[in-house]
DNA sequence: CGGTATCCACATGGATACTG
DNA sequence: CAGTATCCATGTGGATACCG
């Protein structure tokens, strides 16, 4: 982990380093699911992970810092203080309950609580993954890596919607 | 978001720890990276990444010892080796979309080459979303957390399919 | 080519005491 | 309650040399 973040060639072009910049800490996942499982305090967070309290202070300091949590001193007593995802931190869902999935999907004996569900019926959602533009489900065959440039192309031919970035480039 | 008004405090019984336990280093997830890319050999890696060789050694070697990729030598040459995903580490393509899309919907400047694409017609897929399990996409104000227990009554009062694992639990 | 073997720098993390 | 401040242990990572 020296100091040299910089060195790493082009392949550095792609939106995930950039996440990981942020979650790449083990800890700072764990605090977001604690987050979106309604917790809003340092002490809940505290109990709940079992984390130290260097730990925490420095990664809760650093998700305010990368606009993934916002702190705000509740206003009746300025010493209690509220930890909240911003829309950034709301956006992760996706991605954790996809990684969360897979861990439950490869791990003996995971059960789940609680479970996000449709409000509509009740119903658990589906498993997070890949989409046609149209909504199609895609399976691992149906799918092909493209050039950006090549798939510029295909867009404006198709008179479609700007292209989407979303492959692992 | 209704329905679970009580903070959650027990933190383990969840895929997420599963899931960090293997992708929490920060290489492994560009190594994965470098391999939904068609990369294969140790070298290759190497260079593309610019990681240390005993990092890369080690990460290689935890993740095959997960079994998220497979070690396997070449017929003709066995000094030169191939590492390839393993289904396992296929089904972490939907996560690791996910959290690239986040990044690059919240980062400047993140070109991304190559596009993941729908064969059919060469369109870049849809972003990865939350979906009901009629395949609707569902927004944030559409979903609920509902306990376990719940959910497995209106599953079966539904008359529908098991009760998917998908929550941050 | 695909690793080990060393050695070293620093980051991460835990435990505990202290503070406003 | 929500942190700082220390101190310490281990882990992650880098550079380099060497090996089969």
């Amino acid at each position: 982990m020296g100091h040299l973040r910089e060195p790493l060639n082009d392949m550095q072009n792609c939106g995930l380093p950039a996440a990981l910049e942020v979650m790449g800490e083990r800890w700072s996942f764990m605090i977001l699911r604690a987050a979106f499982n309604r917790l809003h305090h340092f002490e809940e967070f505290l109990s709940a992970l079992g984390i130290a309290r260097n730990i925490l202070s420095n990664r809760l300091a650093r998700l305010v810092e990368h606009g993934i949590m916002k702190r705000e001193p509740l206003p009746d007593d300025r010493r209690k203080i509220e930890y909240r995802l911003t829309e950034k931190g709301l956006d992760l869902l996706p991605a954790m309950l996809a990684l969360r999935q897979w861990g439950e999907k490869y791990s003996v004996g995971v059960p789940s609580n609680p479970v996000l569900c449709d409000e509509r019926d009740g119903l658990p959602i589906a498993p997070i993954g890949i989409h046609a533009h149209d909504g199609r489900r895609l399976g691992p065959t149906e799918l092909e890596w493209r050039d950006q440039a090549d798939v510029a192309a295909s867009v404006a031919e198709a008179g479609n919607a700007k292209p989407q970035l979303n492959a692992l480039g």
